[in-house]
DNA sequence: TGACGAAACGAACGATCGTGCTATTCTCGC
DNA sequence: GCGAGAATAGCACGATCGTTCGTTTCGTCA
């Protein structure tokens, strides 16, 4: 990899950790540049405008967040296991802080009403996020896991809740039940798609 | 009321509706200032800082949403119409883009990783709204409608994420059948309390 | 009506924002 | 090892940020 793409992943990796303290919007150059020992213009060279770095740390979290988790969760077995595999390594990310998906959420609810290629990206990976979902909960319904009119957009969209709450709790609220909360909610979830 | 009272209240309500938009570190002095046809100084001088202005913009938030959904709940007959009230009064906020809970989460996802005073009271204002929606639940418990054995306090989670899914696909994904989807998620919730 | 306190303004501060330029340093193929 | 081109630095710009200060306008009550 040239010198130039090093120093680009090594901002990028920066940036997403950044971010993910204080949100796309807050994360400005100047610091970013202190952050990676870079000056401004150097570090700006890169990107040439703020929205193409936004862009480019969003699709850093991205590709960290399939790598931990929708990768990992896509080798295991066909049904139930895959389901349990993604919620397990979901709920894993957000327990030790991994800022990919967390950095999702809050760009999601920061841009949410600003319209822009931000925004229009967030929808596409937020769409992307639940179509894997529900191709992975079809899975299960194929392998006789789950009932055959279950619906698997239904259960992407209470997923999404699930893992929604308990990064509130875990992260605003610091609530030690907030994972025992999770569980108990996605158990009720399969035992409703298997009944 | 007195005329300094006056022009507070009517920052403070331009203020939640600019912060809808941009989150509560997006909003600036200078264009609150201007959508309000005042001065910088002058609005400056009703709060003295900007994190005061936050958090009375955050209480302003707090009170449309007591009064347009927790309130409106409690006026109903104990257990689950109570319940269904509160869900029915919640949906109804945010379809119709009530900035009251909307600021909320954006706030809460805003400042998750930032300490100060403003995380401190979100975190206080979060408790508060699980407490009031356990005890909602719990006039369920009592009045026989739900389970003795149901828990208040993961049900308060459940309907966080319900309400969390929702605001996502209604906002952020504009999916015409996100109310479907958060009513679907209800009714299963009540279904779960109750058998 | 006159006076006094509250309310709002105008101008300016230092800092930081994103973004251009130009120059310098570095990297890498020949 | 040299030269071309990429990579980075330095500096400055206009704009906006939150904040301060002194002044002016306004509301209110004696």
């Amino acid at each position: 990899m040239s010198k130039g793409a090093l120093t680009r992943q090594a901002i990028l990796h920066h940036g997403v950790e950044i971010a993910y303290h204080v949100g796309l919007g807050g994360l400005s150059i100047g610091t970013l540049a202190a952050g990676t020992g870079m000056s401004k213009s150097g570090l700006f060279a890169h990107f040439g405008s703020k929205e193409s770095l936004q862009l480019d740390v969003l699709a850093q979290a991205r590709s960290e967040f399939v790598d931990t988790v929708i990768r990992p969760a896509l080798s295991m077995p066909r049904g139930e296991p895959r389901v349990r595999a993604l919620f397990e390594k979901w709920l894993a990310s957000g327990r030790a802080r991994l800022p990919g998906g967390c950095l999702f959420v809050k760009a999601a609810t920061e841009f949410d009403e600003q319209a822009g290629p931000v925004r229009d990206q967030l929808v596409r990976d937020h769409r992307d996020l639940y179509e894997s979902i529900a191709q992975i909960f079809r899975t299960g319904i194929s392998e006789g896991h789950f009932r055959a009119d279950a619906d698997p957009e239904q259960f992407a969209a209470d997923l999404d809740g699930v893992m929604l709450a308990f990064y509130h709790a875990n992260r605003l609220l610091d609530d030690p039940a907030a994972e025992t909360r999770a569980r108990n909610a996605f158990e009720a979830l399969l035992s409703a798609a298997r009944a």
